[in-house]
DNA sequence: AAACTTTATTGTAATATTGCGATTAAATAA
DNA sequence: TTATTTAATCGCAATATTACAATAAAGTTT
């Protein structure tokens, strides 16, 4: 049906989802990267750095922005956008717990 | 157009958002979750422990495997599934080099 | 105010994903 | 051989995602 049955999984299991959606597009990714990167980070030089249409861009960012893994600060006509930071470390927390499941497993199945 | 554009992005950045994407979706952390955890790992006790169709769970598991992040051995009419540990590892590189991008990082912009 | 710049929003087409019933495939048991 | 068991595949319906042209919104410049 194109619904993920959310209902049955527990609050980990969705929170570990909705963060790796967010990086399941190249854009995404290559937003993020360039936000690391650079203090340049208006819309604007994302869209020419990554070479999609500017809707595209920025509702590639609204996504990230509703997750709140970046900020938007409005200047003048331009909009600057990074990363948030606190969000960021708590996002890798989620994530390493699932990601760093091999650390405490030692058995052998197959 | 519902598909990705990846031809304009680095092949790190689309092996990121592959994998990433198959987390994307908290049957398969489900999945993997429950294969580090039990070493009983058959197909049709995931459909127990997870709540969804057979059908719906061969489905993730076929994705999991595509990617190397499982394998499957034949038992019968049965299937054992268990983590491929040494894809797992690469994986957690790849992804570890863009959720490690604040370690690097220092600028202050927003 | 009028023109301009920059970004967000709307609407739409194309494609992808999710879920599952029905069926098939393949091995085992009777 | 004929059930039976287990899992994969097929086909389909419902929903989600991606991309972008067109437009709106909101500030800036002239």
């Amino acid at each position: 049906m194109g619904l993920a049955k959310t209902e049955i999984f527990t609050d980990q299991q969705n929170q570990i989802a909705i963060f790796a959606k967010a990086f399941g597009h190249p854009a995404r990714v290559a937003i993020l990267q360039q936000l690391f990167k650079m203090d340049a980070c208006y819309c604007g030089d994302l869209v020419e750095d990554i070479g999609l249409a500017q809707p595209t861009i920025s509702q590639h960012l609204k996504e990230l922005k509703n997750l709140r893994l970046v900020r938007a600060r409005v200047e003048g006509t331009s909009v600057c956008y990074c990363i948030e930071k606190e969000n960021w470390l708590a996002m890798k927390k989620v994530m390493g717990q699932f990601l760093d499941q091999d650390i405490m497993d030692n058995t052998e199945c197959c």
